[in-house]
RNA sequence: UGCUCUGUGGUGUAAUUGGCAACACGUCUGACUCUGGAUCAGAAAAGUUCAGGUUCGAGCCCUGACAGAGCAACCA
């Protein structure tokens, strides 16, 4: 049984959600001819974030399980809202998590002709009617979700009234609000959804693919089923929330529909929520417009850009979408098992280099002065593959002021006086004595001997010690400046905060910069430090946009508390 | 007080469709020591919101409570 690879788990059982469970159960039953063919539907207008990561996922996952297809379809029924940036980010991102739509790129604005048609025959059949009254008059015969709404006066026009007048409001003859569409059900519905809701309203701001060629524009709900339709969807996945818009889904694509043999079907799964942070789209976009982030991909935002750039792996995302699943509760999902999902990805594969925070100088005393050597350590302990590197070894070193105390309490196997010590990929110290700063007291600067057997490799390298540290060579070191950022929010739950004061909480933009960190100038280049160092040791989040020369710690700072617990000053 | 949906360890999910409540994260121990907060070993933690009912047997079926969420945008 044992394969003697700890690494190798077993496959831990993937359990099959209950959206799985219906669409084996289509399958199984024949249904829509043994097609999967599902879609991805943002609106464009605004960066996708995690929580689209979860719809991505199982969009295009289920297309993926189950030979189907998945297509890619913009959402831009509201002009007023959209724009191409935004069409622009959700394709990098979407390819970035690792899908593709191939050439099934599609907008809801590609149907508009159809479903202005569709609008017409509905028309016809006195099943829609053209209501002049004002917004304020509508909303108030609509009633209450425990009291009957009462029908439009307008609600018996002739179908050549209601004709003309739709054609001349898509002409652009009346201003917007002055009339609408609405679909003729039933103003006595238990689901407000059904009290003859408005389809088409009048726009006049350019949309951005159509241009001004319409001026008035289906809403979201006279939509969404149709092109699902179109498009020949067969599972249409979405939040929780449109679970009550389903039987007005169902409703439209009964009257389009012309065979009985397919119709798309809506099914409803719990969205994404996670502990210190918020997911609403809308008020992303205040932090970004308002300036509090420096944009959309501010490391801090839980966007896919931010995401992205803090340093998180599209395979680590994936793996936490796996994780959590999908159900019809309304969960709250801890950030720490995100956390957990990118650690697990990135150790595998994250090359490790030495760094040093709050330098702390040891001086070897009995090193030859003008000695340098080169020791061999390896770039990452989990994968072979990656080989060595050579870093620079001499008599005076920087570690980890953490890595040192005067006075040991048990269970300390780091440097202290008397104690044998690592330094790692080179020999074993033992600190002899060190010196305080006669004002402040500090520790500046801590005496130690090696032992030149000891060097790693060597015959005495089998010699144990209780503690290895990482070091960076005093005249080769490079000073970076590093900056870590928190996360978005603090202190209280943001995911919770339903209130506009969501920003008391916000985190300071970046807790900006370590003085005096040092790095082997051999890793201090950009191109040497990617975002998975950072990513991997502190997982901190670090801006390996700003420049070349960052750096890296070692263990000895404190992760597990972490964020905002690292040392340095706030800018 | 209408309609729809949902209640399983701290958190998130399972439970072969009625058969000993399982897994992951987190937490706490201990071990290891060229360090990764990795790996290994172990522990605490729910009797499934409550009350009835059907059954040899209920987390699962039935009834009734209770609790939470969604729905009254010319947003999606």
């Amino acid at each position: 049984m044992n394969t003697g690879n700890p690494r190798e788990k077993e496959e831990p059982k993937t359990s099959v959600s209950f959206i799985e469970q219906i669409i084996q159960e289509d399958l199984r039953e024949g249904k829509n001819n043994g097609r999967v063919h599902t879609r991805f539907p943002p609106e464009p207008n605004g960066y996708l974030h995690i929580g689209h990561a979860k719809a991505i996922c199982l969009d295009f996952g289920m297309a993926q399980k189950y030979g189907g297809k998945c297509n890619l379809r913009f959402d831009d029924t509201n002009p007023t809202k959209e724009d191409v940036e935004y069409v622009d980010s959700i394709k990098e991102d979407i390819h970035w998590l690792g899908f593709d739509w191939e050439n099934r790129e599609f907008y809801a604005s590609d149907y508009f002709g159809k479903l202005f048609d569709f609008a017409t025959d509905l028309i016809k059949r006195k099943l829609a009617y053209v209501d002049d009254q004002t917004a304020e008059m509508i909303s108030r015969q609509k009633g209450n979700p425990s009291q009957p709404g009462e029908e439009s006066p307008f609600r018996n026009r002739s179908v050549e009234e209601n004709l003309d007048l739709f054609y001349r409001m898509n002409e652009g003859e009346f201003d917007e609000g002055s009339r609408v569409l609405r679909a003729r059900i039933d103003m006595t519905s238990p689901n407000m959804h059904m009290r003859d809701p408005i389809i088409y309203r009048i726009i006049k701001i350019p949309h951005h693919r159509t241009g001004t060629k319409w001026n008035v524009y289906p809403m979201y709900d006279f939509a969404h089923g149709q092109c699902d339709y179109f498009e020949g969807i067969t599972h249409s996945l979405c939040t929780l929330e449109f679970e009550v818009h389903r039987p007005l889904y169902d409703w439209f694509i009964d009257q389009l529909k012309s065979s009985d043999d397919y119709k798309p079907r809506q099914i409803e799964f719990n969205r994404l929520n996670l502990t210190y942070t918020m997911m609403s789209k809308r008020k992303l976009l205040e932090l970004v417009q308002e300036g509090n982030v420096n944009g959309w991909d501010d490391p801090r935002m839980p966007t896919l850009c931010g995401l992205r750039r803090r340093g998180y792996t599209p395979e680590s995302i994936r793996k936490f979408v796996d994780l959590i699943g999908y159900t019809k509760v309304e969960a709250i999902n801890d950030v720490s098992l995100l956390e957990h999902a990118v650690r697990e990805d990135l150790n595998l594969r994250a090359p490790r280099v030495f760094g040093v925070l709050n330098p702390l100088k040891v001086v070897i005393t009995n090193y030859p002065e003008d000695k340098v050597e080169n020791v061999e350590v390896v770039n990452n302990p989990e994968d072979e593959s990656t080989g060595t590197r050579q870093v620079p070894f001499s008599r005076e070193v920087y570690i980890e002021q953490d890595d040192f105390m005067e006075v040991a309490p048990p269970k300390f196997f780091r440097l202290a006086p008397g104690m044998e010590v690592r330094l790692k990929g080179a020999y074993i110290i033992k600190c002899e004595s060190f010196r305080k700063n006669e004002d402040t007291g500090a520790v500046e600067e801590v005496h130690c001997t090696y032992d030149p057997a000891t060097r790693s490799g060597g015959h005495l390298s089998e010699k144990k010690v209780k503690g290895t540290l990482h070091w960076v060579s005093v005249q080769h070191a490079v000073d970076a400046e590093v900056r870590l950022y928190d996360r978005l929010f603090s202190h209280e739950d943001p995911a919770g905060q339903k209130e506009e004061d969501y920003r008391k909480f916000l985190n300071p933009g970046s807790l900006k910069v370590l003085t005096g960190c040092k790095v082997e100038p051999s890793l201090a280049s950009a191109k040497h430090l990617d975002k998975f160092q950072f990513q991997r040791l502190g997982y901190f989040c670090i801006d390996y946009d700003s420049a070349p020369g960052h750096l890296v710690f070692n263990r000895t700072v404190q992760l597990k508390d972490t964020w905002a617990k690292v040392s340095v000053e706030r800018k």
